[in-house]
DNA sequence: CCCGGATACGTGTATATACTCCCACCTTAT
DNA sequence: ATAAGGTGGGAGTATATACACGTATCCGGG
């Protein structure tokens, strides 16, 4: 069970794997690796709404607008009234904009140090296993 | 970037699949996947001290000092003094070892679901990967 | 026009995770 | 024997995660 259990190997590997890149990351800048995805999402997507952004992060929607409220002391991104009264857009500011492209050469070395641990041919497989596994677990 | 950076697509992957566990275990038990590691890690290793089994289960000393708080007072642990005073010794109780065996049959079927939509033989590949990732990604 | 269901969010609560700082206890060198 | 350094562990703080519940807003049928 220990060994063959996914969540419990997922949850391990999630937790070293995270823990590599901050390393990395807080000796470089002031991120975490938890906090680069909503502001990618923000790059590619432009400004959304929380339920919306939450939605393309797999994330439950309660915990992205509270780790939004991180970001938006921090200046990484603002919130602002959408026409429907209900939503709340979220974009990335000029500060975000910045701050995520100076953040990219320092993800590109924590990626590198991974790939060449893990092996390039192995990388790729890995990734496509974990997006399969995260699509199939969810659609129960 | 978005679909390449490992430490965003496995905590993807491990929200989706803790949930999956989740769900199942919340109905049938009131035990969480997060809570399973130590008592499994318990039941196979015997009494052991705090550092000794965060090492085990490769989790923080701190966090996982916490997590047991949650399990002591659920009464499936208990937690003595051990002969070096420093230390404390986590032992799974007859209560915890009951449960243990409990959720075993719940946790069967979730791992089951999860086979069968995944395939076994990408599950096995999945996990051999993982233990190699989290093995690797901790040696930096 | 208004009322009922649907939708978007926030809050309260509980757990998970890790870092920093601190204390108690052990061990070893002098 | 004692002082110095090492080790085990707790507490404070910050973030991540999700569920249950409540509120505000929108929208379609009478």
């Amino acid at each position: 069970m220990a060994e063959t259990c996914a969540g419990i190997n997922l949850r391990r590997a999630a937790r070293a794997v995270s823990n590599h890149y901050d390393q990395i990351f807080s000796a470089a800048c002031g991120l975490r690796i938890t906090q680069i995805p909503p502001l990618v999402a923000l790059y590619l997507g432009g400004p959304q709404a929380i339920s919306e952004l939450a939605g393309r992060l797999d994330l439950d929607r309660t915990t992205l607008s509270r780790n939004l409220k991180i970001l938006e002391q921090a200046g990484l991104v603002s919130i602002e009234p959408g026409e429907d009264q209900r939503t709340r857009m979220v974009c990335l500011t000029q500060e975000g904009l910045k701050t995520l492209l100076k953040v990219l050469p320092v993800w590109e070395e924590a990626q590198r140090q991974l790939v060449a641990k893990l092996g390039e041919e192995r990388f790729r497989t890995l990734l496509v296993q974990l997006s399969e596994v995260a699509d199939q677990s969810q659609e129960a």
